[in-house]
This record gives structure tokens, sequence and C-alpha cells, in this order.
DNA sequence: AGCCAGGACAAGT
DNA sequence: ACTTGTCATGGC
């Protein structure tokens, strides 16, 4: 068979995520609404569909154990949500008792892909891009579903054809990048190891990796939450909260001074809190 | 029709 | 180190 066809259903309580809005605040690009109540999402080389059942979800995919991942579940976020709820302009943002918005734990190459393309771009058409870049390059892993793509295969391209599936002016930045890390020369797994301002130097030495694609990077790709990724939206929240402008990198020091080790969720609520849905 | 989007880059101070 | 103009595309 080419497919698998062991399919786990795994139960998730609401009261520890809430996955559809966790999925519609921006951190990936790669998922779908099928139904009110039901959702599909892939991530890598998995594909999971997510149905709402009153006080959980049902979560259908042949890889439980990446999807739990995925999900963050292991990660305590009541700790992090009573410390954050002390904060004055978060308290009210942050729901008292329950269903945390969580940052996905997602593929750190497929992180970086996506932020070049999400830079001055807007989300619905990074997801078209995105999903062309699948569709064109990724394995199959189902009937019309395709993985996000190795490195290589990326690297085989020109920039011509990144120009024919929208990327404009960014063509370039993705060809270079994708084969920067299919030769080796960036190491991506290297980036583990590294405390954040050090990962983020690093990281900023791609094509097309900016402080803010960084941030995103450093934040989806390899959960860390000391980062603050300051983009158009939160520049009109920081005007909200510190009642001035200001430089975006001076920003993204004074929210971190304000919210600390867990700036990076912080900036998922005040983002999402921002933009809608 | 015109402004804007999860900004980065290079050239010029 | 900091500022400015420019960049390709299409959503709204």
């Amino acid at each position: 068979m080419p497919f698998p066809l062991i399919i786990y259903r795994m139960e998730i309580l609401k009261k520890d995520i809430n996955i559809f809005d966790s999925l519609l605040c921006g951190q990936t690009f790669r998922f779908k609404k099928l139904d009110n109540n039901l959702y599909e999402v892939f991530s890598k080389d998995e594909y999971a569909t997510i149905k709402d059942e009153g006080d959980r979800y049902i979560v259908n995919t042949n890889n439980e154990k990446y999807f739990h991942d995925y999900f963050n579940l292991n990660v305590d976020y009541s700790i992090i949500l009573n410390e954050l709820r002390k904060d004055a302009y978060l308290k009210d943002l942050i729901p008292t008792n329950n269903v945390p918005l969580r940052i996905l734990k997602q593929d750190p190459f497929e992180m970086i892909i996506s932020f070049i393309v999400s830079a001055n771009n807007n989300i619905p058409r990074i997801k078209g891009i995105i999903e062309r870049i699948c569709i064109n390059d990724g394995k199959s892993i189902g009937e019309n579903k395709f993985a996000f793509p190795e490195a290589n295969k990326l690297a085989k391209r020109d920039v011509k054809y990144f120009e024919s599936i929208g990327l404009g002016y960014r063509a370039p930045y993705i060809l270079k990048t994708a084969q920067d890390i299919a030769s080796g020369e960036f190491n991506v797994n290297a980036i583990l190891s590294l405390d954040t301002e050090s990962a983020r130097k690093k990281l900023l030495t791609l094509q097309g990796v900016g402080p803010k694609v960084a941030d995103c990077i450093l934040l989806f790709g390899y959960n860390r939450y000391d980062v603050f990724p300051v983009d158009t939206w939160i520049k009109k929240v920081y005007v909200d909260v510190f009642n001035k402008d200001n430089k975006p990198d001076q920003m993204r020091k004074d929210f971190i001074n304000r919210f600390g080790k867990y700036s990076g969720i912080a900036q998922q609520y005040l983002f999402f809190a921002k933009r809608g849905k």
C-alpha cells in the first residue's frame, strides 16, 4: 500500500489548547478549514485532521507522536500564562482559566523558507505560495497531499522557477538559502545548541532573513520564547502599549524588557488580538 | 485605483 | 551604525 492504513485518534482537551486559534494566529501557513468544526493541518511530511467535539478535539493522524509534539502539549502553559497575566496590558487578552494559544513546534527548515516568503507579504498569498512549493517539490503523502520539500529539492530549482510561482523579488533569496542549507554551508541543526543571541546572529547570515524573520524562525522553529518578532501589526500594538512610536529594534527591546523570557508567547497574543482572525 | 502585507537589502550618509 | 529608496505580487 502506498500510504499507511493505521490512523490514530487522539483526544486533546480544549482546556489545554485552542487549536484552531493557534493555527490561525499566523505561525503556520499550511492548514485549511474544511468545515466549521473541521480543519486539516500539514507539517513537514505529516498530516492530520482536527475536529471540534465540544470540550475536546479529535485529531486523526498516522503519527500521533509527531502531533503531540507539534501541538507542544508537554509544555505547561498554566505557569507561563499566570506569569504573563501579571502584565496590565496582557491580562485582558489572556483567558483566565483555559484555552491557551500555543506556540506550535514546527520544522526549522520549513520555518526558514516559510518566513522568507512571508516578508512584506500578506497571509493569504503566503499560503498560496507555500502550497505551490509543496505541490511542485514535496513528496506525496496522500491523495493530493504533499510534504514540505527537502532543501536539496529546492536547491535544484532556479530563480525563474521561484518567480513563476509568485515569489517576486524573494525568488533569489529562497534559492540561495536552500542551496546554502543543502550544501551544508549552513547547518540547521547547529542552531539547536546555540544561545538565542548567537542563533539569531547565525540566522541573519541567510539571504532573505532579517531581524523579524529570524525571530519568527527562532520562535516557531526552535521554540525560543525569549524573542519578539516585530512586524507591521506589532508596530501598531507598540503605540497602544507604550503610547509612543519608535524604531523596530527599540520596540523589540522594550517588549522583551517588559515580558521577559516568555516574550514570544506574549507576542502571539498581541499579534492575534490586533490582527484578528 | 491605490494602499498594504508577519521586511530585507544595498547604497548612501 | 543608522537612514532611505527600492523591490514583485496580488489581496482587499
